[in-house]
RNA sequence: GGCGCGGUAGCUCAGUUGGUUAGAGCGAUCGACUCAUAAUCGAUAGGUCGGGAGUUCAAGUCUCCCCCACGCCA
């Protein structure tokens, strides 16, 4: 039994997310991780909440209420909406809790004790009414290259250049209008990535097998330019995790908190430890610790391509920079964009389709298995109403749901709602049994490499396949003439649901356990040996026939929901 | 402007290290079947592989130039 930690990238805890950001790292992640623990094999599969940084405070504010406040609604309301998408995360936890608060000031304390922290001067923009510094999004002013009114501090939304806090004219705070700011003096903490910038190439190279997208991204970082830049990793906010040096404070960083992007991988780690405590498992270290058990832990990280820089680089220097046995990721999972009908989603026009709308609409596997057999593994991909109508419709109505229907239908009709005994293999069958062995070791190929599309394709086949069989073989037609044989016809074909349930549970979690409440079963082990499992429902167990497992989507939904979900224009 | 990923049948996409008649699913057409959610199964038709030049006995697959889309960066 092998031993796999996973995880998705962490969402932000700012609003919810489309479903781009779910095929882009959660749900792909869950497959793997259902997969996983379907083989036997033993899973922590961790994700969280990404709480911290300036969106977060902003957000809060808009919404007249304390962040923390705030962040505590909000991540229970994306706990919520993954359990709806059935999302089987171990823990879903907070990079906001004190596990992680603890965490990142250990990190860097031992970051800053082994020499790969540097204490730089810069100057800020502060607002004295405020009463402190203004940094990105907290200041707006004219843009002095397009002269737009509502620049911040980071950019100019209309011109998209990137700015520089003291660059705008006329600047003013964005928490009270006060116009009488400074620049003042303030020590920052930097990771000096480029001490590091060998170790993480040569380890980059190492690793062959990860897709192109993910060390093309890494090795851009790495040489681009002067190469990897020392990265600066607190900020002058209160929402955050404060400086310290450990357990003991760090003179000259009171007040300041630790950047987002240095505390939020950390989560992965402080997650398990926040499993552990919330009593859903024990001993957290042994997945984490190569020094505690965790060395022979295949650790795999699912993400969007814009997260790559950051795992690539970022968080193996931090952890490479400790020098102590934390484990390292071996193999990165990375995700291009999903459009939405010839466009981008967009959060601020209300284009395309967000978590909570999704299942408003329809049930979760609907949405994993289009968006899983669609993942844009190897170039951005494309939603469109018209092809997923056509294809949930075909793939989970007509090829799978229909062939369940089917055939405990016609098993009803002639023999009753009981595995039927009598007559035995002939050439057909053991050709069935040779063509499932052929496409489940493809389909197990596929799922171990994580090449998500292939596998749903495979999958699709092996659903082909029954109904092949039922068609060639026509037990409505031998029933006529040799009821033993159609018998036998109709036990493999019901045995075929059981198979095809636990086949397809990493997908379509509900229409899996519908299967198997139908049948009657207990037994959802993997069918490893087709010829065996083929069998494993005997004659005379009872089953029921289940209510259509999918229903269709009509042509007046699809045109309801394209008008719906297409957004404002600009 | 620089860089990155792409541009393959009407649609969504596969195509290992260059090698016989370029593949799948959907859609379309025709046929078979009638157990089933007007479902299923089979067959057929569709491509000068973005454009041009080059290397080679041989290029969708390598090199160069150009065009288009998307993204990142300055």
């Amino acid at each position: 039994m092998a031993r796999h930690l996973i995880t998705s990238a962490i969402p932000y805890i700012n609003g919810i997310k489309h479903l781009g950001n779910l095929i882009g790292s959660q749900l792909p992640a869950d497959l793997y991780a259902r997969y996983q623990r379907a083989r036997g094999h033993e899973v922590l599969f961790l994700c969280a909440t990404d709480e911290h940084g300036t969106p977060a405070e902003l957000a809060a504010a808009k919404a007249g209420k304390p962040v923390a406040e705030y962040c505590a609604e909000m991540h229970d309301i994306q706990a919520q909406i993954a359990d709806g998408f059935r999302l089987s995360f171990d823990h879903f936890g907070r990079s906001s809790s004190p596990q992680n608060h603890k965490l990142t000031q250990a990190f860097a304390g031992r970051l800053a004790d082994v020499g790969l922290i540097k204490e730089v001067t810069e100057e800020q923009v502060y607002s004295v009414a405020d009463g402190r510094f203004l940094p990105d999004r907290y200041i707006e002013g004219t843009c002095p290259n397009c002269g737009f009114e509502s620049a911040r501090g980071d950019q100019c939304d209309n011109c998209t250049k990137q700015l520089d806090p003291t660059d705008l004219i006329n600047p003013h705070s964005t928490i009270s209008g006060a116009t009488d700011l400074e620049v003042r003096e303030t020590k920052h903490l930097y990771l000096r990535q480029s001490e590091l910038k060998n170790d993480l190439a040569a380890w980059i190279d190492s690793k062959k097998d990860w897709p192109i997208l993910t060390t093309s991204i890494a090795k851009k970082w790495l040489t681009d330019g002067d190469g990897l830049q020392d990265r600066g990793i607190t900020r002058d906010l209160d929402w955050g995790i404060p400086v310290k040096k450990g357990d003991a404070d760090w003179p000259g960083m009171e007040g300041k908190v630790f950047y987002v992007w240095f505390d939020a991988p950390i989560e992965y780690i402080a997650c398990a430890q926040e499993w552990e405590d919330a009593g859903k498992g024990t001993d957290w270290e042994r997945w984490w610790r190569t020094d505690k058990g965790a060395d022979d832990v295949r650790y795999t990280q699912f993400m969007g391509k814009d997260n790559v820089p950051f795992h690539t680089l970022s968080f193996p220097a931090t952890i490479m920079g400790t020098n102590e046995p934390w484990k390292l990721v071996d193999y990165i999972k990375s995700f291009n964009y999903l459009n939405y009908d010839g466009g981008q989603f967009s959060t601020s026009r209300g284009r395309g389709v967000f978590m909570d709308q999704a299942l408003e609409i329809l049930p979760p596997d609907y949405w994993r298995w289009w968006l899983l057999s669609h993942a844009p593994e190897s170039s951005d991909a494309e939603f469109t109403w018209e092809n997923f109508q056509t294809d949930v419709n075909k793939d989970l109505a007509d090829v799978l749901g229909n062939f369940v229907s089917r055939i405990t239908k016609f098993c009803r009709s002639k023999f009753g709602e009981i595995v039927p005994a009598g007559g035995s293999y002939g050439p057909a069958e053991e050709q069935l049994i040779a063509d499932l062995t052929t496409r489940l070791r493809a389909y197990e190929g596929f799922m171990d490499g994580i090449e998500v599309r292939k596998a749903a394709a495979e999958l699709r086949a092996i659903w082909v396949l029954g109904n092949e069989y039922l068609q060639a073989n026509a037990p409505w037609t031998t029933f006529k003439t040799d009821p033993e044989t159609a018998a036998m016809q109709v036990r493999l074909a019901l045995n075929l649901i059981r198979i095809y349930a636990v086949l397809s549970a990493p997908f379509i979690p509900d229409a899996a356990a519908e299967m198997i409440a139908a049948m009657q079963t207990q037994d959802k082990d993997w069918p490893t040996d087709i010829a065996v499992a083929v069998a494993a429902l005997p004659a005379g167990q009872s089953f029921t026939v289940p209510d259509n497992l999918f229903r269709k989507i009509t042509d007046e939904e699809r045109e309801e929901w394209e008008e719906r979900f297409a957004g404002t224009r600009d």
